[in-house]
DNA sequence: AATATTAAGTGTAGCATATACACTATCTGG
DNA sequence: CCAGATAGTGTATATGCTACACTTAATATT
């Protein structure tokens, strides 16, 4: 294996989002800082997934490089948001420990490019179960402990996913190939925190034809079965209307 | 005056755009390498206004600082928009002699964040002609010469604006305090490339409470004075909408 | 003084989109 | 076969969007 030569300065982190039908989740790692001798947890925390990038690679590589390590998925939706550089990303005692640690004090001044990434987190729980990684609900990460400012992070990428999922067909990401209308329906209602009129909602779906009713039904549910629906990228570049009228 | 320690993989640049009531314009800088000795111009380019950022401040602060070297101002509209880490953002042997000349050789690979500035370039203009630093119309900017990556660079931010002043009222920052309806339209019709219909236009702006008329009134003018209108950015937050609705 | 020139300012009708709201259909499990 | 659960459907009202042409008020010209 090659050894990579880091670029001191630069890191990247993912903020990985998952819906499971139910709720938004974020993939975060769970760190334990032990003392070498006596075993005994020194510090604890989540970080976000991320990691210096190498001076061979882009940024966007680094990005997938590490999403493609901790969920061995690649082809995942994958989009940079932000930069973070405030002086005091590392602050407290307990976050210059974790410095040392994790990034074994490359550099005390680290500037590090924030991604979002989607996915539809049905897929990628088995895979998981080996590292300290883990789903957790984007409504508790507010009571949660977080290393450096991985938690600012974070909340500027929900504000991102929340502005974004508003004006471009990205929702479909956190989906499987093929899924119901109510799926949707609840997938858009936790994205926005927000609750829709059935009817409505669907009246307006049915004007994206780039969402196309399969004929594969649901199977063993008990209740009517829903119908699957489909995500065609084709279809919606091909009908994408130019507005040029602004809301604000 | 205190030398600084720079941070030696990481720089900024500011895309600054202006409107002079007619265009949206850019601010370059036009540059020249000379030979020592006979004076010749080696190479000229454009470049974006950008700089390393000092190990003692923010992302920021760097911006805020190299904008206000440039132009004497502070108190602008300036906002983070993409950072820039491609292997090949230098690669031609012209942009290798650039990065010797301008940032020294700190670094080979060097990630640039790219930031967006918006001024009212009426007021500007003068402040500027001591330095090689002049406006561009942005329609022009595709036939010129500009080094490193800076013409991608250009483009995305442009492209962000599109995006931004479609959602948000940052068209104002372009705008002097007091502005016309006529100036406001041939504003958002030269950020968006299309053309509107006055009286449409009007009534739209006339729902947004927070674009005010003020009693002042042009003078001078050979024809029919227009009004003077007011951006209140307060007005603004408090009637702010929560869209919940999405557009895709 | 009269007229030309320039940009400012104004209303209405048709169409499309958004909202509010309640019942029937179809499957499984007991 | 009945209970429980979710899927699926239409209409009326209000709001916003689009298309379109003339009058007004200042200066410049003769």
């Amino acid at each position: 294996m090659i050894s990579h030569k880091i670029v001191p300065n630069v890191s990247v982190d993912c903020v990985i989002f998952g819906f499971d039908f139910e709720k938004l989740n974020v993939l975060l790692v769970d760190r334990e800082l032990k003392d070498e001798r006596t075993g005994k947890v020194l510090i604890s925390d989540h970080t976000l997934t991320g990691y210096h990038i190498y001076d061979d690679e882009d940024l966007d590589t680094a990005a997938y490089r590490i999403l493609k390590e901790l969920t061995g998925l690649d082809n995942l939706f994958l989009e940079q948001f932000a930069a973070f550089g405030q002086l005091d990303r590392v602050s407290s005692e307990k976050d210059q420990l974790w410095l040392k640690h994790i990034n074994k004090g490359f550099a005390d001044r680290i500037i590090t490019v924030g991604y979002l990434a989607l996915i539809d987190n049905t897929q990628v729980t088995l895979k998981l179960s080996e590292k300290n990684v883990q789903w957790y609900p984007v409504n508790e990460v507010k009571n949660m402990e977080m290393a450096f400012d991985h938690k600012y992070i974070f909340y500027k990428a929900l504000e991102a996913l929340q502005k974004k999922v508003k004006v471009e067909p990205i929702a479909f990401e956190l989906l499987p190939d093929y899924f119901t209308l109510s799926q949707l329906q609840k997938l858009y209602e936790a994205l926005l925190g927000a609750s829709f009129d059935k009817r409505n909602f669907r009246k307006k779906i049915s004007q994206m034809h780039y969402v196309i009713p399969l004929k594969k039904k649901q199977k063993g549910v008990p209740h009517k079965p829903a119908q699957y629906y489909l995500f065609s990228r084709e279809v919606y570049e091909k009908t994408k209307k130019n507005r040029i009228s602004f809301i604000v």
